[in-house]
DNA sequence: ATGGTAGACCTTCTA
């Protein structure tokens, strides 16, 4: 069972690149985070050619996230409990209904940028919500995958340049304390799990040559629950999508679990 | 020190 993960900046401008490379790696389940689309504008008949079915949680314009499974999708949670006033389309769960059925919540975790402002505590908000819901996951000592984009920068190690990130909402103590709270609730970040090397990046900035001087962040993780952490198997960063015509800013990240 | 790019879309916001 392989789960990738993937923020693809516009599922519609997207859309030819994001069909080529699943069709080449495959994934069983797919996270989509940034669709940028409210429901009815998602290209779900192209998506359902490819054999997945398909679960969205979207919203004009901005964020939006989606869920693609060749297995059946059940027990669907649109947003984050905790704040029935965000009107944020970031999370996404469903139970993915394999033979040893896992969980999976695509994630799209707010940016915070600038620092200083409301956008910076709405991040740290929803980081706390997020971890009061995993919390609540956990209990059910499932098979539970969090994928996404969760714009937190962990170590630095994870960027090539961390000086250049110093002033930013991605790298700042509270945003990598909230991650590590979170993983202190027993989740296993499927990167530390597998032999992916330093230097394996998930995103490269459109600007300023990012993606040829290799500046690059890893901000794209799989989580797991201690059942799924037993089943893990591999790991693999699609580095080379960022090199496809009309690529996303991020690159797909796809976990494999034991069947 | 600044701006560099990309996407949605009503002109500026988000990243």
């Amino acid at each position: 069972m392989r789960i990738a993960t993937w923020n693809v900046n516009s599922v519609n401008a997207r859309l030819p690149t994001v069909l080529e490379w699943l069709e080449a790696a495959k994934p069983d389940v797919a996270c989509l985070q940034e669709i940028k689309c409210v429901d009815e504008k998602f290209p779900r008949e192209a998506f359902e050619s490819l054999g997945y079915n398909v679960e969205t949680h979207g919203q004009k314009s901005y964020n939006g996230v989606a869920l693609l499974s060749k297995y059946p999708l059940s027990d669907i949670r649109r947003g984050l409990p905790g704040d029935d006033r965000d009107e944020q389309a970031r999370y996404i769960e469903a139970l993915v209904e394999s033979p040893r059925p896992v969980r999976v919540g695509a994630i799209y975790l707010p940016n915070g940028n600038p620092l200083g402002t409301e956008k910076f505590t709405y991040k740290l908000a929803w980081f706390a919500r997020l971890q009061a819901h995993a919390r609540e996951l956990l209990k059910l000592e499932e098979s539970l995958a969090l994928c996404g984009d969760y714009n937190v920068i962990p170590t630095p190690a994870d960027a090539r340049n961390p000086e250049a990130w110093t002033d930013d909402a991605l790298f700042q103590p509270e945003s990598r304390a909230a991650l590590r709270a979170l993983k202190f609730l027993g989740l296993s970040d499927a990167h530390d799990l597998g032999n992916e090397p330093a230097g394996t990046y998930s995103f490269w900035d459109y600007q300023a040559g990012a993606w040829q001087r290799d500046h690059g962040i890893r901000i794209d993780f799989a989580l797991l629950s201690p059942q799924a952490a037993d089943r893990f198997r591999g790991i693999e960063t699609h580095r080379e999508a960022r090199d496809m015509d009309k690529p996303s800013d991020h690159v797909p990240v796809v976990v494999e679990l034991e069947d």
